[in-house]
DNA sequence: GTCTATACAACGATAGAC
DNA sequence: GTCTATCGTTGTATAGAC
């Protein structure tokens, strides 16, 4: 909203964002943005009244960007087709915000973020498990579904894995997310 | 080592990990520590040197066993044993520190205890990834070690996942990480 | 050896002047 | 919208009492 108003906020948020991939969130103190922006302390705390406002805001997009992807999946009539959206869907938002997403994983401030996530609405983080799992699954299928989404969030934002590009690590964490749901892969056009 | 010498020391890693488990370790300060107690910040201080050395301490009983559990699967034979060894042994150790494992997933202090880990040996997480792969292993069965060790941790400590006793997660557990390797289920004489 | 007392720089945060 | 000045608290550090 506002149309475009956000100047030094935009900037903030950028600097912000490439600081906290460096020396993560909790290493990033407020002095450091305001020194990168030539700016002071008091000064940041003019656009954002917290710090965990700031963690927030700079996740604010992918997370809206997951909520847009649960509601149009509920849109869907068979189950199937909604599971198969959400997959596709996640793996290439997660692989897409590779390092946002290895640096917020490993911050408690942004679980915090999460947890109270967007407009109020209902959890993200209770929503996308219960999208994956069907009406009748059993106990072993919510836990599948559970180290399935935990996995390839944390294993799409690991070290380790940062050098491959994006085509092959989103292929290899939807077969993964795939095998572990039970699902038949689909689209083995490619390799 | 030492024999019995920990009396303060004991009592303060035990209250540390209360601590933390309530508040997350970055929520918790030297001085609810002390106060805890009933001594002063410095006294904490003079059992250990940094904030960091506390948590370090607190994960390494864990952190050692998990060391253990991989030096002895090295010294089995078949690759298939070491893998069975490992996975079990793995979700055991997690299913057992549960709320560890929850509060210092999200938590980049103890990421920084992992890295400089044990003793300095190589790392404990690169020594893991490496052992669940057949060495022959294509780059998808990488991902998915990854993305298994990655989601059971996770999910281990998940609060959704809270509710289940041990026996039935471990189960779960171990189900899912052996689907995701592609390997075949064992020991199902129960249910 | 174990603790208290005290101090310090840096942090997140606030109030008010320009 | 940005500043200076200041607050309380944090992690860290030293000196010295018992």
């Amino acid at each position: 909203m506002t149309a475009t108003k956000g100047d030094t906020r935009t900037r903030l948020l950028d600097t912000a964002l490439g600081l906290f991939t460096v020396h993560g969130v909790e290493g990033t103190s407020l002095q450091m943005i305001a020194d990168a922006l030539g700016v002071t302390k008091a000064a940041v705390y003019y656009h954002f009244k917290t710090k965990d406002e700031i963690t927030e805001a700079v996740a604010e997009p992918a997370l809206r960007e997951l909520s847009a992807i649960l509601d149009h999946a509920a849109t869907l009539k068979r189950h199937s087709a909604q599971v198969d959206y959400v997959i596709d869907g996640l793996v290439d938002l997660i692989v897409r915000n590779r390092m946002l997403v290895a640096v917020f994983c490993s911050d408690p401030g942004i679980a915090r973020a999460v947890e109270r996530s967007l407009h109020g609405e209902e959890n993200v983080m209770t929503r996308l498990p219960a999208m994956l799992v069907p009406p009748d699954a059993d106990e072993g299928a919510v836990v599948a579904a559970h180290v399935a989404l935990a996995g390839v969030a944390l294993a799409g934002g690991s070290p380790a894995l940062m050098a491959m590009d994006d085509e092959r690590l989103r292929r290899h964490l939807g077969d993964a997310v795939r095998r572990l749901l039970g699902r038949p892969r689909r689209r083995e056009n490619l390799s």
